[in-house]
DNA sequence: TATATTTGCTTAAACGTTTAAGCAAAAGTA
DNA sequence: TACTTTTGCTTAAACGTTTAAGCAAATATA
């Protein structure tokens, strides 16, 4: 039952007595090639069970019709949504894509990107890994004239398109939302400072705290790598202090969860003691006990953006040179129990 | 600065006035060409940036290198890290490989193994979708005589190797361990019983609870599709009985969170009042109040048996009659709060 | 020394497709 | 009618690699 044997345009045109190029100008729609051929082609190939052959028309094409997508990692919701709505957009426009993870290390994020080269991806879609330093191997894409779309995690020196959130106004609208429900001293555990991302939601905190006059104490302002045990380890460290914070604004969401076990294991009373906003809006934090306030990231909507980004690209003559374009959206803050003070 | 012309392997030839043909040689080590002469290829070919076409290779040989990969969504922790795992160790062999989600629908799923083999792919490992009846998608990639795995949710009518874990023996663990705690009336909610691995979970809950003498009430079957909105909605269903179970064992985590947060919600106390056992060991049952028992299914070990089992297949003769071989993997019970009725 | 084997390369075809160039026949135009 | 244009195809080369076949020179064997 197994037919080894592919069907190839020859076969299809020696059934039909013409030549291999009318067959697949025929298969393309091609407008020299007559109604009658055209029909007379298709039925053939069909009762063949003709398939294309995707690298012989990528090797004659110069292009794979294959999209890299490099991502810290895609268990993550944010990420997987992201992945699922560029997926989306491209397979429509007749592009697969090739997922691979970093696991947030710049070793493996350098090998990714050389084997989406060896592959012969016709573009890169890149979120990059916390570790990451050197930009080197993204230069090596650029050099190489193969679009490079970042998102979420970016950098400005690379000139590249980008589509992330607004980072800096997202830490202003949970400092004021922590605010107006009565909180004084507002702590937040962040990332990596040379992560842009992260510094511009230091930055806004900062800057939130400064305008409403509140105490910016360095003792309050914390640098982790936000996995979860992190998370546990600098709230233990916060409830250390002689004057504890009555809020804490976690850069993310697993740090977050990490900072509500430690204070659910001492019964600290969540947000009545201490109020307590995440970031990433995961899934979970509307699962846990309390529900934890979040900041959504619109995900789909950044994946989209992305893969219409490359398709812009793509669709360009090589020679033009692109217009950059940086697109920042606004996130949203979802208030959950975990920082709704006035409520409880 | 940017270099839109590739070297090629012709290039090298003619640098070194060699023929191209002594070039690929070299840079693949035959025992034919000269020690010096490979060494000034390579010299050459690291000088010149030479990148080997991968589509032109593969076109030549017949192989993509690239494998399919289909799950019903990454972003659980369980598939993503048996995608991790496939990924290591297909990594080193040379392959990369594509994943697609099908997100539990059948539609989707065939537009991926149509994706897949448009891209030519050299072999598929595959988890099915819910939603998936006929395996006539399946039979294609098999009639292409494409190597085709199985992992997790897998069907017997389709010959093909399967690495999965004993979901019979699971529910026996299960059962077994909340009848020690003294649980006395227990409930399964289950998967979809067409799905053989949920089928094969309900026969065993249903098995072990004949062994030990257990009301086999049919109030206490309820068959789901395992989302936490339907683990919530059953759970309410399973609270509205005159008489309500002391256990229930839910063949999901994410339907037995919805479950955790019902109970929660109406101050019903896990494990004294009902216990409360899942299935996946997703790293959020460890996170929320109570922590939620479960099995782990050990994705990293099937992961790595299902590339394995694809490497075998790759490097057989195309002719060679492949044995058949189902793996199935023990699964193990993690203990957690939610049905530790004597430490509380 | 004569013959066989090994070494180190070259030549040329092949993988399946696309596409520029070309050409005869049909159709349109003056 | 004589021409230009359009239609509908064919021919042949190309994409970059691999590999079977072949061949001369070097080396081994008898």
């Amino acid at each position: 039952m197994i037919n080894k044997k592919k069907t190839t345009i020859k076969d299809i045109a020696s059934v039909l007595k013409i030549s291999p190029a009318a067959v697949s100008k025929a298969l393309h729609d091609d407008s020299r090639i007559s109604a009658k051929t055209k029909a007379a082609v298709k039925k053939v190939a069909a009762e063949l069970n003709y398939q294309p052959n995707h690298l012989a028309s990528a090797l004659r094409k110069g292009k794979s019709n294959l999209v890299g997508v490099i991502v810290p990692r895609a268990n993550s919701n944010f990420f997987s949504s992201v992945i699922q709505n560029i997926e989306e957009v491209l397979n429509k426009e007749g592009y697969n894509i090739i997922i691979t993870q970093s696991h947030e290390s710049f070793k493996k994020e350098c090998n990714n990107i050389d084997t989406l080269l060896f592959t012969q991806v016709d573009g890169i879609i890149a979120s990059m890994a916390n570790e990451t330093i050197s930009l080197d191997y993204y230069e090596k894409i650029k050099s190489k004239g193969i679009p490079l779309i970042l998102f979420d995690r970016g950098e400005n020196d690379l000139n590249v398109d980008y589509i992330g959130i607004n980072d800096y106004n997202s830490s202003h609208m949970i400092v004021e939302h922590l605010v107006e429900q009565g909180c004084k001293r507002i702590a937040h555990i962040g990332g990596y400072k040379r992560t842009r991302i992260f510094n511009n939601r230091i930055k806004g905190y900062i800057d939130a705290i400064k305008k409403h006059n509140l105490p910016l104490d360095s003792e309050l302002l914390i640098e982790s790598n936000l996995t979860i045990e992190d998370g546990r380890e600098k709230m233990i460290q916060l409830l250390a202090l002689k004057n504890r914070p009555d809020a804490v604004y976690v850069a993310g969401d697993y740090a977050a969860l990490g900072a509500l076990q430690v204070l659910n294991e001492q019964n600290i009373n969540i947000p009545k003691d201490i109020a307590l906003v995440g970031f990433g809006n995961e899934p979970f934090t509307a699962m846990v006990t309390p529900a934890m306030s979040s900041i959504e990231q619109h995900s789909a909507e950044i994946g989209k953006l992305a893969a219409l980004k490359f398709l812009e690209h793509a669709k360009k003559e090589p020679f033009v040179k692109q217009t950059l374009n940086k697109v920042i959206l606004d996130a949203e803050l979802i208030v959950r129990d975990s920082s709704n003070v006035k409520a409880q």
